[in-house]
DNA sequence: GTGACGATTTGATAGTTATCGAAGTGACTG
DNA sequence: CAGTCACTTCGATAACTATCAAATCGTCAC
């Protein structure tokens, strides 16, 4: 019935897109996907600023400011703990993705 | 066995990524997808820049640049017969993209 | 050939983006 | 409370992008 093509409007998704089209961005997208996948609920689901910071050489402000991105297109949502912030995947938006390319 | 995920390095990955990121382009590829989606083979696949031009209320060198870039992110082949030049989806991409977020 | 037409290339410009260093905020630790 | 640590915000800058108008290129019809 092609209803999730319908379901996000062109501005929407061109601003995920937009999210996703910086190649750190990406990276940091794929380093959510992985965590995501190990197990629902996994004791370490998520992804730690610190672990982005160690894998994707640029620095922190820039890091901050492309996870902001990712939060802001719906990709991804962070939680705060403490002094730390942890990275999981929204899987509504995975989905909704998965089913626009189908 | 998460394969496809695999298959699309980062780097070219986001550019797939970037040539969606703006409407305008976004909204040639859902033209060029919804010709597709009329059958397969259908007598009148793909889709006209002529058409683009009428629905998309920038100018024909914008609309050629757009396409362009479709077509170096291996999203869309174009099809030329004397003065008209046809837009065709690239399936292969779109299975790839399908899957990536799955 | 000449003209008209579809599409592309070129050149320019306003607007956007990625990144950095420095400064700021908030939370834990002694 | 003073320091440190994790992260964010600010301000600046170099690089990139979208768009347009003008010029160009091919192709078709006469």
């Amino acid at each position: 019935m092609v209803v999730a093509r319908e379901e996000l409007d062109v501005k929407k998704l061109s601003r995920v897109f937009k999210a996703l089209s910086n190649p750190n961005r990406l990276q940091i997208y794929l380093e959510v996907l992985s965590h995501r996948q190990s197990g629902i609920a996994a004791p370490e689901a998520g992804c730690g600023i610190a672990d982005l910071i160690g894998k994707l050489s640029v620095g922190a402000p820039t890091i901050s400011h492309h996870v902001k991105e990712l939060v802001d297109a719906g990709l991804v949502t962070v939680e705060k703990n403490g002094k730390f912030v942890t990275c999981h995947l929204d899987e509504t938006m995975q989905k909704h993705l998965g089913a626009f390319f189908n």
